[in-house]
DNA sequence: CTGGGCTGGTAATACGCATTAGCATAGTGC
DNA sequence: GCACTATGCTAATGCGTATTACCAGCCCAG
C-alpha cells in the first residue's frame, strides 16, 4: 500500500522510475500550457502514474526556493492567540481566516515562536520563519509602526486586521468611526446632553476611531463639555466614583468587559439602567457570556474581518488581480445592536 | 532605518559588505563551537554588525532545503478547528499546543487546506505541505487508521492526541478507562444497581475506553443487565423515552451536550436530579456555559493534553532524546469532578 | 540534399544556505 | 632550516525544484 522505501521521494527518483528526466517530471506537474503541451499524453500519463504510485509530493521548501508560492499564509498575533484572556478577541477572527483559507486551499502558519520583548511579540527576530509564507496576516489591538513600515519597505505581502495609520499598510478594519457616530446620534436623538466616555487606555487606531466618531457628532450637536476617562481595569470603583461625580445621563464605554463591571457597580449603587443612566458599549464580547446584558452596542463583524483579510491578501499575492491603493484599505461596517440600555434621560437634575 | 534596497538580503550580500565569504557568514551564524571557534572575534563582530545593520534573516526555505530542521510543527485537525461546533473541542487543545510551542520556539502550521472527502479531511492529498513541518500533531475524535499506518510506514514524525489502537502510533491521550471506572465505582458505592448508559455513536477509541471502564467495573460488581443506547443527538425525546422505560437509578452519559439536553427533559418531566435519578457525565464542555449544571463528571485535561503532545513530538524529533516505545504512548489522568448529580438511589420500585 | 520547422524531450542553471575539505600563512619544536 | 601544527579563512558541493536554452531526430518543401 505504501512505499516501503524510506528514501525521500524526489522528482529525480520519479524521473528514474518513469525513464525520463527530472525536468520532464517538473513540466508534467507545473508546466504552463504552452511548455507542457510539448509533452505527449503518453509520457505524461506514465509520469503521473508513477507519482500516484509513489505518493510523491513536491517539497514546499524547494518550491519556495525556486521562487514559487506555496499557498501558505502566515498569521502573526501580537499576543498569544489561544489563552483565555485573548481568545475572545482572536477566535472569531481565526474562524473567518480559517474558513476562507480552506476555500482557497491555503495552509496557515502561526508564528507562535515570536519572542516576547518588552511586553509584545516581535515580528522580526533571528530565524523568523516569515519567508516561508507567501504572505502574512497581522492581528492585534496595537501594532508596532516601525515593524509595519519595515514590512512595507521590504515589499513583503501582508494585510493588517484593523485600520492602521501607517502609510502603505493594507488592512481590513471595522468602521468604528461611523458606528460610534451612529450610536452617538442615537443618544443625542434620545435627548441626552450630559455624556461620559470611559475609554481604553491604548493608542490603538480602533480606539482613536471611536473617539473621533463620538467627538465629531457631539461637536455637530454643539455639546462642549464631555468627561473622558481612561479605564485601566485596575480600579473600577474609582471609575464609578468619577462617573457619579460627573453625573452624566449617558455613559459610553469602549470595552465590553469594563461595561459589565460598571453595570454591576451601578446595580449595587441602586442606579437603574437605563432609566437612571443609559449605557452604550462600543464593542461586543465574542461569546455571549452567562450573565449577558443586552447592551446598546456596536458589533464589529469579526469573523467577516478575518475572512476578508484573507481575500485581500490573496489578491495582493495574485499578480493578475492586484488591488489598487484604495482597494487595499477596506473598512467593514459595524452592526449597531439597539439593545436595552439606551433610553431618554430623566428630566430632573441630579441623577446618580 | 531599514535598508532602502529592495534586493533581497542574502548571506552572499552580507559577505560582500563584510569583506568575507558566504561560508564565513554561515559559520558565524550557525557554526558548531569547534568550527566556529576558528573565526576570530574581530571578524565575527564585523559580520554580526552587518547582519544587524541590514536586518538580514536567513531564508527558512533555503535552511530547510539545506537539511536544517525549521522548528515548524504541523497541526492537522480532522474537522475545521475554529467553527463554533468544534471550537469547544479544539480550543483548549490548541491553547496547550500554542503555549508549549512558544516555549520551544516552534511555529505551528495548520493544515487547513486538507480537502474534505466523504465527510472527513484527508491528510494525504496532492501538494500537501506535510513536508514543511518537522513533525505533525493530529487532532480529532476519530482518525483514519489507514492514514495513520501510512504515516508510521513513512517514518514521518507525528503524535496523535487521544489514544489510538493503530500499532506504532505515538499518542498522548486521556485515561478514560480509569476515569470512567472510578465514577462507576462511585455509583456502585452509592448503592446503584440499575444503570443506563447513553453513548456517542462513534467508533473512536476514547468512546470505547469509557465503555470498557464502565463494563469492567459492573462485571466486577456482578451486575449483568445494563441498557446501552447510542445517542445521535437527533431525537432526545426518543432517548428520554427509552430511559424512562428502562427505569434506571443512575444514568451515564458520554457527551456533555447530550447530558444537558437529557437533564432538561428530566426537569420538564418532573424528575429531580439526583434524588429521583443520578446523572454521571463522562466528559466536560471546555467552556462553562450559561446554564452550567455541576454534573458529577469526568474532566479530561485538554490543555495539558495539547502541551504534552507537543513535548512528546519534540522528543521524537530530537535525535538525542528519543522516547522508548512505551514512552511514546502516554495517558494522562482525567480529573473526577464530584459535582452534585450523583446521590444514593431511592429505595422504592419505579422511579421515573 | 539542404534548409527550416516541428516534436519530444534533456542539460544546465539558479534559488539561499550549511557543510566539508582544503589552502595559505604564521608560529613552534627540534 | 625543516617538518608540523594551529589559525583563519574560502571553494566547492548538495539540498529539490522550476525554468530556460538547447539539441537530436524527423518530416517536408524547395
Amino acid at each position: 500500500m505504501t512505499s516501503p522505501t524510506h528514501e525521500k521521494m524526489t522528482q529525480r527518483r520519479v524521473a528514474e522510475l518513469a525513464g525520463v528526466s527530472q525536468a520532464t517530471v517538473s513540466l508534467v506537474l507545473n508546466g504552463k500550457a504552452d511548455a507542457a503541451s510539448r509533452i505527449p499524453e503518453e509520457t505524461r500519463n506514465r509520469v503521473l502514474e508513477i507519482i500516484e504510485k509513489t505518493t510523491y509530493v513536491a517539497d514546499p521548501a524547494a518550491r519556495r526556493l525556486a521562487g514559487m508560492g506555496n499557498k501558505i499564509l502566515g498569521v502573526f498575533t501580537y499576543e498569544p492567540a489561544f489563552p483565555n484572556e485573548t481568545a475572545d478577541f482572536y477566535t472569531p477572527l481565526l474562524t473567518g481566516i480559517e474558513a476562507r483559507s480552506e476555500e482557497l486551499g491555503c495552509d496557515l502558519l502561526l508564528f507562535t515562536s515570536a519572542p516576547v520583548e518588552n511586553g509584545r511579540r516581535q515580528i522580526f527576530h533571528g530565524n523568523n520563519r516569515l519567508g516561508l509564507a507567501d504572505g502574512c496576516l497581522l492581528l492585534g489591538l496595537e501594532m508596532d509602526a516601525a515593524e509595519l513600515s519595515r514590512l512595507v519597505d521590504n515589499n513583503f505581502p501582508f494585510v493588517a486586521v484593523g485600520r492602521r495609520d501607517v502609510p502603505g499598510v493594507p488592512y481590513v478594519g471595522a468602521d468604528y468611526v461611523s458606528g460610534t457616530a451612529e450610536l452617538t446620534r442615537a443618544a443625542l436623538a434620545a435627548g441626552h446632553e450630559r455624556f461620559f466616555y470611559l475609554h481604553v487606555d491604548s493608542a490603538a487606531e480602533s480606539v482613536a476611531d471611536r473617539q473621533l466618531g463620538f467627538h465629531t457628532e457631539l461637536q455637530k450637536a454643539g455639546i462642549e463639555s464631555v468627561q473622558l476617562r481612561a479605564c485601566t481595569g485596575d480600579d473600577y470603583l474609582a471609575d464609578w466614583k468619577a462617573i457619579t461625580t460627573a453625573d452624566p445621563t449617558v455613559l459610553f464605554i469602549e470595552a465590553p468587559r469594563h461595561a459589565l463591571e460598571i453595570y454591576e457597580l451601578a446595580r449595587q449603587a441602586g442606579v437603574r439602567v437605563p432609566s437612571d443612566l443609559s449605557i452604550v458599549v462600543l464593542g461586543e464580547p465574542s461569546r455571549p457570556s452567562a450573565q449577558a446584558i443586552d447592551f446598546t452596542r456596536l458589533s464589529p463583524p469579526r469573523t467577516e474581518l478575518g475572512a476578508e483579510a484573507v481575500t485581500l491578501l490573496r489578491r495582493i499575492l495574485s499578480s493578475d488581480d492586484a488591488p489598487s491603493e484604495s482597494e487595499s484599505r477596506i473598512l467593514l461596517d459595524c452592526v449597531v445592536e439597539s439593545g436595552t440600555t439606551l433610553a431618554p434621560p430623566r428630566n430632573e437634575g441630579k441623577h446618580l
